[in-house]
DNA sequence: GATCAGGCTCTAA
DNA sequence: ATTAGAGCCTGAT
């Protein structure tokens, strides 16, 4: 988990929370998805769900982090204000782990990971 | 669903 | 240093 730090390379965004944040995204299991508010939840960041999102929006595709995995609470990929790219990425990925997304929308009931 | 308000950080001026 | 606008959010109208 050390790596994911020295992958992370944010801009600024607080290093500590970002690295917070990475070590949890970092444990999500394949196949599995989460909510912001979640992550944040379980980095001890209580009301930072949309941090959450400004520090995997840093990071690269490229990435060892599985930043897909990472939805918002309806379950919906929130890229689709201006990016069709990312979200196009993340859906390919998520479907490629078994990830189903039906109507654009995946089922936390099926596929939600409940901490570890 | 669509909208609103709450909440918290980042960036730029 | 202060202000204002915007963001991969959320939970409640």
């Amino acid at each position: 988990m050390k790596k994911t730090v020295k992958d992370a390379r944010i801009k600024s965004a607080s290093e500590e929370l970002a690295v917070m944040i990475i070590n949890v995204v970092a444990i999500v299991p394949y196949g599995k998805v989460v909510s912001y508010g979640q992550v944040a939840a379980m980095a001890g960041l209580p009301k930072h769900a949309r941090l959450v999102g400004r520090v995997l929006s840093h990071m690269d595709e490229d990435s060892e982090i599985p930043w897909h995995r990472v939805i918002n609470s309806q379950g919906r990929i929130s890229l689709t204000r201006l990016d069709d790219h990312g979200y196009n990425v993340q859906q390919a990925r998520l479907l490629s782990e078994g990830v189903a997304i039906v109507n654009g929308k995946v089922s936390f009931k099926t596929f939600g990971w409940t901490g570890a």
